[in-house]
RNA sequence: GGCCCAGUAGUUCAGUUGGUUAGAACGCCAGCCUGUCACGCUGGAGGUCGACGGUUCGAGCCCGUUCUGGGUCGCCA
């Protein structure tokens, strides 16, 4: 082996260029391939900015040419040489026309064969991508995700900075508030038998820095529910959480929209439409049957109660009468589904709670078919045509049901999936819109009462503010989600800020004078201080970093997630503990 | 907690109606090869068909249980 080079590298393995010929350069990186052709050997030699092509010759020098022989995929190589022009090229990578032609090498690392192919297209089991994540991470698409975060995160940094936000770090040791998600506890040595939690987010810390005067905050943090995990949710996540003083709806809007255009211009060079167009929750449920829709197609709810809230039909009409609803939607282009699809399409339904799903086919050639047509009568079948707006080769879908929320879900979902199976959404789209006005309540089954439906502290709308007690259903909030694509990538409110409406707030939710001062008393107390009026939002970084990316998931965004189990399968986390451990934190072990 | 999908060589997959010794591609190992770049050619190794139990003369295939991974409903102030 020869003397080592005084630098490791002095140049990235995806940088050389036709104009670098004759430089001599060091570069690093790990193998992607040999191609030995006996007295010639090429190795592609990988890092994060690309790939370069090594040559070796056995006529030039045996010494290295012996070496290069041996190398194997992902050994780790530094190697030192003359950049020449290829005699061959290919340009179908950047530093295609040239190659290193080497003088010294040195084999940093060996590598055992690893358990799945190091590229970009390789498809593998997930489970065995997260075992070896290292691995995985290897993989230049990988590497191209978990950089455009970088990115993200550092326009997201400078873009609150150039707008007077400080970053301040809140606790990651708190206090049990135990109202919506669960909390991941953690048992205090120093007081045995008490618990800290991790924050599920920032909120009531955000809250007190505006008391405290710093008027704009933001901080990218790190936050844990200890819920059940989705394509799109993991146990911790991180948010860009925001906070500013003296604000009102329109202004935190106006500062998180004048951010997205910067994030997604900078990030991927997408211009966002500003002003973001605003539905309100009610306009969102009745047109599109969610608060997070898709507005890249059509498919629009339309109520049919009114037409058949009284027909002969007991699955249409007796929904009605009990307080529910009758909606469609009308699909152009559905009416050629074969009837296997639109039976999997009721199965579908069915997972949303809806008994079932009414149709009617008007096929290519004008003839009608139906599940439900000869219950109706002329005029009320017509009618329904008529409100669809129905053409030959149309598909109407309607579902009935006692509960808006079955109607709603059931249909929400099932526009995005005919959307889907016809191939309607443009993927190249990016539709962002604000649901405005949410409910201030929604009703728990589980626990028979109203409870905040997006969290105790944030004030009611202006005009609401009278019926918080009398009309719980009817009360809106001032609070407003940012979706984008059918996702809900961030939310916010304007937050209550006197201890009055706080402790109406607490009242109207049930809660005694003495819960509240158990709970939340720290923030009562300092709201008898001269709070600002302040409202804030955060976005879930690691879904927006998905859109950026173009993913379905947010796993490809995070450098190491967990499995829909919440555990980690390269550590192999969460784990049981010594006794000795749990002793000491005042926990008596398993069984005891 | 419920429902759906997947599990066969290191990897990605095929495997007929239940029937002899379970195949392919890539990867791996060895040999050959002076311009490859998904190099090529020749040969070779490599399998508890996720696991357990059952049906059967006979199970990769059928049945049950279970494990692992994915999606989803509930859940996610």
């Amino acid at each position: 082996m020869k003397a080592l080079q005084e630098k490791y590298r002095t140049m990235y393995c995806g940088e050389p260029r036709l104009f670098d010929t004759g430089r001599d350069v060091t570069v690093c990186g790990w193998v992607q391939r040999r191609r030995d052709l006996g007295q010639l050997l090429f190795i592609d030699l990988r890092d994060r900015t690309g790939i370069v092509q090594l040559a070796f010759d056995d006529n030039t020098d045996k010494e290295v040419f012996s070496e290069a022989l041996s190398v194997r995929s992902e050994y780790v190589l530094c190697a030192r040489g003359v950049l020449r022009e290829r005699s061959s090229k290919n340009l179908d990578i950047p530093t295609g026309e040239v190659e290193l032609e080497v003088s010294e090498m040195r084999v940093l690392a060996k590598s055992e064969t690893p358990p799945f192919e190091i590229s970009e297209s390789s498809d593998v089991n997930d489970a065995l991508r997260l075992k070896y994540r290292y691995l995985d991470l290897r993989r230049p698409d990988m590497q191209r995700f978990i950089a455009l975060r970088h990115r993200a995160v550092k326009v997201t940094r400078d873009y609150f900075d150039e707008n007077g936000f400080f970053e301040i770090e809140t606790p990651m040791l708190t206090k049990s508030t135990p109202e919506g998600a669960r909390d991941y506890l953690v048992p205090s040595r120093v007081h045995p038998g008490t618990f800290y939690a991790l924050p599920q987010s920032p909120q009531q810390y955000k809250q007190l820095l505006m008391l405290a005067g710093f008027d704009k905050y933001m901080q990218i943090v790190r936050c844990f529910r200890d819920e059940d995990l989705r394509a799109d949710r993991q146990p911790e996540f991180t948010q860009i959480d925001l906070e500013m003083s003296f604000a009102d709806v329109d202004d935190i809007i106006a500062v998180n929209e004048e951010f997205l255009k910067r994030l997604f211009n900078d990030v991927i060079g997408v211009e966002v439409e500003t002003p973001i167009r605003r539905i309100t929750y009610r306009d969102a449920m009745d047109r599109f049957g969610s608060d997070k829709p898709d507005l890249r197609f059509g498919l629009e709810l339309r109520d049919i109660s009114d037409i058949v809230g009284s027909c002969g039909f007991k699955v249409f009409s007796e929904p009605v009468e009990q307080g529910g609803s009758v909606r469609m939607i009308y699909v152009p282009g559905g009416g050629d589904m074969p009837r296997k699809q639109i039976d999997s399409l009721v199965e579908f339904v069915k997972t949303y709670g809806a008994k079932g799903l009414a149709w009617t086919k008007l096929a290519g050639d004008g003839s009608v078919s139906s599940s439900f047509s000869k219950f109706l009568t002329e005029e009320e079948s017509s009618a329904i045509l008529v409100r669809a707006g129905a053409q030959p080769g149309g598909l109407i879908l309607i579902v009935a049901d006692a509960k808006d929320d079955v109607v709603f879900a059931s249909l929400g979902a099932l526009r995005c999936e005919c959307a889907r199976r016809l191939g309607l959404i443009d993927e190249g789209l990016y539709e962002f819109v604000w649901i405005t006005e949410f409910p201030m309540f929604e009703f728990s089954e589980e626990e028979n009462r109203y409870v905040a439906k997006h969290h105790p502290f944030t004030a009611p709308m202006d005009e609401d503010a009278g019926i918080l007690e009398t009309d719980k259903a009817g009360c809106r909030a001032k609070a407003y989600d940012i979706v984008l694509n059918g996702t809900e990538i961030g939310g916010g409110s304007i937050r209550i800020n006197t201890p009055e409406m706080q402790e109406r707030m607490f009242r109207a939710l049930g809660f005694t004078d003495e819960d509240a001062a158990e709970r939340f008393g720290h923030l009562i107390t300092a709201f008898k201080y001269g709070a600002p009026p302040h409202g804030g939002l955060a976005y879930g970084l690691d879904r927006l970093i998905m859109h950026l990316a173009g993913l379905g998931t947010i796993r490809d965004v995070i450098a190491f997630p967990k499995v829909q189990n919440a555990s980690e399968l390269m550590t192999g986390c969460p784990d049981t503990v010594d006794e000795a451990q749990l002793r000491e934190l005042g926990i008596r072990p398993d069984g005891k």
